[in-house]
DNA sequence: AATGAATGAGCTTTCATTCAT
DNA sequence: TATGAATGAAAGCTCATTCAT
């Protein structure tokens, strides 16, 4: 009787907890398996739960996969802003954390990029696929750009396009995923890093030493 | 008037001809439903014709999937060899030819792209899927690392690694590709061209002139 | 009255019970359309089910049928064993109670020879049929020569070989099995029965009176 | 021009034997994977000719099957016709060829017996193959009911129910021949033989001689 | 909140049959 | 007479979803 008053809270979490879990089970399910062959009974049962369970939290499987697809935008979002507050706050020092977090195991992992690239395969076909790929991005290149500028201010670098500086930057950063993905010859988290690196290091010679 | 015994169409074409109708249709119907979505009814219904027709010339739809996989693999490849082809020997000419041809309709219309990463999203599940697409930029790569050395040598630009450059440019070519398949402010082609050429104009700066 | 709370019949019966349902299902599909004519959605339909029941069941096509002909052995066994065990134990009493359980409604009604044969049919194709066809006599046959043997010692009948005496018996036997199966004239169990019985008179003439 | 009176006949006979050589394809497949799993291109490849070819001479399947089966009763018969005209004219002498007929090879090897099962599978259902069957036994069993009554007349037997006795060993004639295709210790048509053999021994022992 | 038996629409595949050549 | 590409009905099977418990 005087653990009535908490268990509203405790469901709550539970509640939380168990979409967590699903979600987790999609994503392993997804990346050895694909989109396409994932099922709702390899979700269930890699979640060690019934049948309906995924109908029950989700109401449907269209459902799951979106909450699956948020999950991992907003982690990947938690990772580069955590990136960018651990980092010393010159522009340099932060441009290099904020590209060096798009290869931390967090969120490019062999499991989480197949899921990505999953999702972008029917983004077309998808439009909330596709609207929550775009707004993976949206902030993360608005920062991009006020970097870029300020430290092109800082460098007295020739001016440049920002905009289009931005795209390539991203362009090169995806690519990169797509490359650890799919290559043959093990081409790995820390080898995308030292391209991008290598790739920052020519546009901003003077600031060599922060992408080293 | 004298073809008028045999129609232009004759019920029963050459199986090459079957084959690539059925290919075809498959591709627009990946681009539209995604491959997830695509049944064997929508491709011999885009084909305009019976259900049983691609079991019949490709024995399953996997086998399906997997030629329609390998004609983008060879159309993308022709499409850059022929670029090679027809532009002036110099390095930089034929390093803007080679990057710019990734962003010709041929090879990079919406449906096309669409396809790609349709596949890639399923790559890692699928051997066939990710060998193909490794297979694709084997030897472009080469090709690129060659065009690299000419250029980095004819401009005396000081040492690079042109592994690493080639890996680079490869990647942001691909990531570019994923951006005018995703991007909600309408990025093009043209767009993608630029950014790249852009990006060659930093590395290459005394060959600008080749890359506007 | 009592009872009124719980429907005789739970929708979601036993799992056992759900199989043998198909189970019935089948034989009665198979002798009436035939092994090669029966689908799934006749055995479902028959059952009073939905379309997926018989591979949620059985997981394939192929299972049920061999665990059709599985029932049908065990049946078959069942019925002999217990007519050894009603008989009186003296050898003829126990042979002739041994061979007219082969007539008995449980075992060689209409339906289930149509099954017998339906299964025979495909035997030299199909492995399993042809194991679980063999198993269905190995005991049988067994019990028949020990009941042979001492038979003739009782009866102190010149020797015979026991084991080819026992493969003529069961050959009529099965013979019989087909007369019904395929006469014009309406041979019955009892017709079978009767021919049986004269044949065992005609080799044990000392023991007329137990094969009348 | 001379040679244009010929074809007809030519052509008419060319008719027959490619209708025969599609039986015998038919046949081969049946006894190889039952009639179940048996289609008209197993039939057609295995007779080294095109897919159309059966329903150009058969008109359709079902056709194709009854003929088949026509065609083994058609031998069936035969054989043991030609068996009695060879043998001595005494009735134990007829009788016993008459049921070794049953176990030559030209009647009874592997291929022959699981396709004669196979029909008799599906006789139930199939009303046309349940009259073949039928027609396979019929004068058959008259010749032997005859041969039966002119032995025990020759060998003053005590009267027996003729027509009970035919039924009993027909009926083991085709139990040896389940025998055969079922066994799983080798049980060949010689063993049938003797096991038929064994049998008339015992009834007439008097003609034990023309049974051995 | 959780289970898991049941459903039934929809999928890929097979195959007898047709028919232009 | 013969071919073999094409058809389309029908099969076995899968799986998201429902719902009694």
């Amino acid at each position: 009787m005087t653990a009535q008053t908490k268990p509203l809270i405790t469901r709550r979490a539970a509640k939380i907890v168990r979409r967590r879990q699903l979600i987790d089970a999609a994503i392993e399910s997804i990346a050895k398996r694909g989109l396409g062959d994932t099922t709702l009974a390899h979700v269930s049962t890699a979640a060690g739960l019934s049948q309906g369970i995924v109908n029950l939290h989700f109401a449907s499987k269209e459902n799951l996969l979106n909450e699956t697809l948020n999950q991992l935008r907003a982690e990947y979002e938690q990772n580069w802003r955590a990136a960018l507050e651990k980092s010393a706050s010159d522009p340099a020092s932060q441009l290099a954390a904020l590209l060096r977090s798009d290869y931390q195991k967090t969120v490019a992992d062999n499991k989480k990029l197949a899921v990505w690239f999953a999702f972008w395969g029917e983004a077309k076909s998808r439009p909330t696929y596709k609207k929550i790929s775009q707004e993976r991005v949206t902030d993360y290149r608005e920062i991009l750009k006020e970097l870029l500028a300020r430290l092109i201010e800082e460098g007295k670098y020739s001016p440049m396009d920002i905009a289009e500086l931005a795209q390539g930057i991203i362009a090169m950063a995806d690519g990169l995923w797509l490359n650890i993905l799919i290559s043959a010859n093990g081409f790995k988290r820390s080898d995308a890093e030292k391209v991008m690196m290598q790739y920052l290091r020519q546009i901003f010679p003077k600031h060599k030493q922060a992408f080293l």
